[in-house]
DNA sequence: TTATCTACCTTGCATTACAAAGTATCTATT
DNA sequence: AATAGATACTTTGTAATGCAAGGTAGATAA
């Protein structure tokens, strides 16, 4: 082992904020979310992002609902609630506080 | 719960970062260390930052060394590696790569 | 029929932040 | 000298989470 997948562990905590961020702004299916995160290059596994759903859901966070599909099979769409949008807020601003410490003593300053 | 502490979760793996910047950049004992990211607005406890310097160590990234003090107990003084630096360079790329990823998603661009 | 893609879910493991409690040294106060 | 408090390090147990791996099942193309 390398020192073990330095990403994995950054990914802790953000991921849900990505999650929510996401199903805010789209009306997104589990499969489709995963595609999507892919591209903006944040790939994460099914058994990751499953799990994620599960969970933010069960937080009141976000409702699923399933629908069929005409190609394929049914999908489970997600909608953010008012908890979830507040959610959201609360980790944007942690996210700002904490990256910007984080930037500051990392000190990635190369111009 | 509140949903438990988005920070704690958001801090895993870059605190190994964090933590190995800091010593690059000072010669630094582990009490010192909670001091320093405290004010940079990181505090973390010592039954976290202790564990984390133990790791680090024996993943060969830093050595410690113990050291007398004129006013209180002894100090462990960290130092870091060459294998540390060469960490310490990945993770700050990591860092780059996600963080940007991330800001892309969350969008939080309210100028 | 078989294979492949889509789509979802679950189990088990390794990692890690943290609270809490413990040990020990030195300094200041009573 | 005895007590309290700050300094300084360590360990134990708990909760959370990313992920690989495996599983189920519908639709479509070969």
């Amino acid at each position: 082992m390398t020192y073990l997948s330095i990403r994995s562990q950054l990914l802790k905590g953000v991921l849900d904020g990505c999650i929510l961020a996401i199903i805010e702004k789209y009306e997104v299916y589990g499969y489709e979310l995963s595609k999507k995160l892919e591209q903006a290059g944040l790939a994460v596994s099914e058994g990751t992002i499953y799990p994620v759903l599960l969970r933010l859901q069960k937080n009141g966070f976000i409702v699923g609902e399933m629908r069929a599909s005409d190609s394929g099979p049914d999908r489970k769409y997600y909608f953010i609630t008012e908890k979830g949008k507040e959610a959201l807020k609360e980790i944007r601003k942690e996210w700002k506080v904490l990256s910007s410490s984080i930037e500051t003593i990392l000190g990635s300053d190369e111009t």
